[in-house]
DNA sequence: ACGATTAATGTAAACGTTTACATTTTAGCT
DNA sequence: AGCTAAAATGTAAACGTTTACATTAATCGT
């Protein structure tokens, strides 16, 4: 790989000069600039991103750090390519990393990220892992937080209106008529999980029903879990007249689980789930959903992220965009 | 952020022996290791991959770059994740990035990969990005072509059998008695999609059936082409009574397009896809599919490339992994 | 045409490591 | 104790940039 120098020597310039013509930066002779590229030209010269990383200390690195909890989840997927179209957009590069919300790989991920020098990274936190932010963004990383929020912290936040999104839902529910309503929530340790469960039991309370608490289980977000979790409620002596899953997971496990014992939807069961994702129109019968706009989080928070690189002295923005109800057959 | 100067100066070291004790290698008197790992605590230090990669000639920079079309198609996540899991476990992070088979992101990223100089890149080639990726391997960069392969020149890559694939789905089709099966192809520019026509046209030839050239039409892998295509299809004065669709994108814009119809499946109109994906048990009905090993095949080409960065003059490995006939109600 | 400004270019240090080589310390023998 | 070999540690250069500062060249007003 050729360098600065290599172009130096050829063109017959100081590796200053040459350095001054890539950065576009300064006045350099225009004569001299098209001497020294035309033998960048002739080298095939990339500038190194490493040397480049290590020597500057103000200015972007173009890179960002991204650490989601596992890639093949539509949500995750659709927050990544947000991020990145932005980040494409002025030219970063992104490193993704999968954590499954294990705190090893979180803290592995986030060394890496300070080791690399990042210019920011982009995450959603868990409840394990708080310390490890925390103690990132005291180190003085950039930091957005993404679809889950830290208590407490002062740190750019992009969340989606969870509970406001659950209510719909349970709302709709409850306005079709339904009185035995199961949620099917995720784990405790994450904060969607628990607004999502805020929003149910706040549809509960201003509807003046009861909860019956037979009908509320917490599961890993996993399908399995969703799938055994609905048997256990269609099993009950005195089974829900509708499911609202956590997450899309967990809805098509109930979807397995309703098909399973042969039940219609919605007549036997009504079936709502939160997130949207791609097939979901296409299930049997498609899906009713509350929809994140998971896209534009990623794009916001990236955002978000590059406002702030270029002026750091921003206040700290804590954004919560708006879910949206999409009512399909399943309910 | 501390450095190894600090950590020298704190511990009373030169750093050319705190180096040593960060790199575990030769000898160091178990004192003096413990008192600079002491040091190295109370500082917080981390090394930076940054120094590391720009200093080290030889050794493992711990950083691949993968480029893959767009993250949000199951199979790229599959594969990203096959991928992820592997880096994970040998302690790389990873570069990842969409191209959406356009020329110009792709030859961005590449140019990021070698300006990072990571250890090496993964990425599925297509037409028109061959020249550049070919010209990154000629400068000495490690590749691993997945999923796709560029004719010609010796790379390592892992593939599937897209022929053998396409060719089960659609002699199971003729087995069924169907005789207008229509393909809904992907681009000709894409060699996987190539193939999969292969595997069609070879299980007609084999059954002595003529193909009716009316009912192969080629899309670009997309939902809505998926639609458009098999909406034409069905308009024919004769239909066909099979459709197969090259990608699970354009399985699913078909078996919409049928639904619009309120055709029946399989009776009416039989449908398979290539591609398997976490919701095509759920759909309606149930689709049958050709289930690539997406995530085994990340995990190869990740191993191969590990592989290859400990032992240079291994000699080229063109791997070819089996697709399955996953038969569910569509046909 | 001359000195004073200003513009263009060059020199060298710095970023945080690794590593070849030099130096010092320790251990092993007699 | 004293010599030698081996082990431990230190010194300094190098990786490919950026950048403060120094130097040289060009421009301009008189």
């Amino acid at each position: 790989m050729p360098s600065l120098n290599d172009v130096a020597k050829l063109s017959g310039y100081s590796i200053a000069t040459v350095s001054r013509v890539i950065n576009g930066s300064d006045k350099v002779t225009p004569s001299t600039r098209e001497s020294v590229e035309k033998a960048m030209e002739s080298l095939g010269y990339l500038p190194s991103r490493v040397a480049r990383r290590l020597r500057q200390k103000g200015g972007l690195r173009h890179l960002l750090g991204v650490i989601l909890p596992n890639i093949q989840n539509p949500i995750n997927a659709e927050i990544a390519r947000g991020i990145e179209d932005i980040a494409y957009a002025n030219r970063f590069a992104v490193i993704l990393c999968n954590s499954d919300d294990k705190y090893e790989k979180e803290k592995f991920y986030l060394d890496v990220m300070r080791a690399e020098s990042v210019d920011g990274v982009i995450l959603p936190p868990n409840q394990e892992s708080n310390a490890a932010v925390l103690e990132v963004i005291e180190k003085g990383m950039p930091v957005v937080l993404v679809d889950r929020a830290i208590r407490g912290v002062q740190v750019d936040t992009v969340e989606v209106d969870n509970v406001i999104g659950a209510k719909a839902a349970i709302d709709h529910l409850i306005q079709l008529g339904h009185t035995r309503i199961a949620m099917i929530a995720g784990p405790g340790s994450i904060s969607n999980s628990r607004q999502r469960k805020r929003g149910f039991e706040k549809a509960f309370k201003e509807a003046n029903l009861p909860i019956d608490p037979e009908l509320v289980r917490t599961g890993d977000y996993t399908q399995s879990t969703g799938r055994a979790l609905a048997e256990e409620l269609l099993d009950l002596t005195s089974p829900p007249t509708a499911v609202f899953a956590s997450n899309n997971f967990m809805a098509v496990g109930a979807l397995e689980a309703i098909h399973k014992r042969n039940l219609r939807i919605p007549e036997d069961v009504a079936l709502i789930g939160f997130d949207d994702f791609p097939w979901a129109e296409s299930l049997d019968p498609p899906l009713s959903v509350v929809k994140q706009p998971a896209y534009e989080v990623g794009q916001t928070a990236a955002q978000l992220l590059l406002d702030r690189l270029s002026n750091p002295d921003l206040p700290i923005s804590k954004l919560r965009l708006s879910p949206e109800l999409i009512l399909r057959k399943s309910c």
